[in-house]
DNA sequence: TTATAAATTTGTAATGATTGCAAATATATA
DNA sequence: TATATATTTGCAATCATTACAAATTTATAA
């Protein structure tokens, strides 16, 4: 279970970011959202608060938290782009009817029983699920 | 390890699609090639051979293997969407390299192994990885 | 075979997400 | 306080994908 940072403003500053008022403001939105949002879903959402708010500077700065290694992108339909404040290692699953993207846990012996990769540098793993969720059926 | 209907013609017509001269070379196409092409790879590769190709071909047709449950995309990049003849349960790591994606087998117990997701659906499952691959290092 | 209906393909225009870029604003430094 | 640097913003450009209607091909019925 992701546990989101208390102090946004330290753990940006931790991870070489300046914690400007739109970077802190997208970060915390992202760690307390369990929605998995959109570029759009962001933007909407942090707009009245900061009104001159630009969707390229959203762009920006989720381009700016992966690059700091704090967000994932996680990419389940090809016109969906998602993001993720929980980096640790687990699944997700997408209810094609809700629409809907749930975390679960997954174990890191699932990436340690793999063959065929001998050899390999794995530095990213993304597992998602589709199907229909317990509340849609 | 994929193995590929010898024969286009009978697969298109078992899985109830008409085999036109288009769904067929594209078909081929897919089940032959080891790269997980994209639409433009694929629209490239094929305009030779069949000259008034149209793209919206390639992507309708796609659309309509998908439909039929005879081929998956692959959904690494946000930017880039790719096909795969292979619906089995398998694995794929991409190079951020090279940018070559590779297959790589599966277990079911992977899936079977997965808490959290009691009493949901499950309809797809997605797995990937991204790094370094031998070639490359 | 020939006319007619249905399915498929095609080209072009529209859409929509993302990026490039340069001006404007805010922040840090001398 | 002036100057340099970093950040944000808005708008235009790009690019993949889709919508749509015309053109072509294939199937069906007379």
């Amino acid at each position: 279970m992701f546990k989101r940072p208390e102090n946004a403003v330290n753990f940006l500053k931790d991870a070489g970011i300046k914690p400007s008022v739109q970077r802190l403001r997208i970060y915390e939105f992202l760690s307390k959202s369990i929605e998995h949002p959109t570029v759009e879903t962001i933007f909407n959402a942090l707009s009245p608060e900061i009104p001159t708010l630009s969707k390229t500077t959203v762009y920006n700065t989720l381009k700016l938290f992966q690059e700091h290694g704090i967000i994932m992108v996680v990419n389940i339909e090809d016109n969906e782009t998602r993001y993720d404040a929980d980096t640790s290692f687990h699944g997700h699953f997408k209810c094609t009817k809700c629409g809907r993207v749930y975390d679960f846990p997954l174990s890191l012996e699932h990436t340690n029983t793999i063959g065929g990769l001998e050899n390999y540098t794995i530095t990213e793993s993304h597992y998602y699920l589709k199907g229909i969720c317990s509340n849609c059926k």
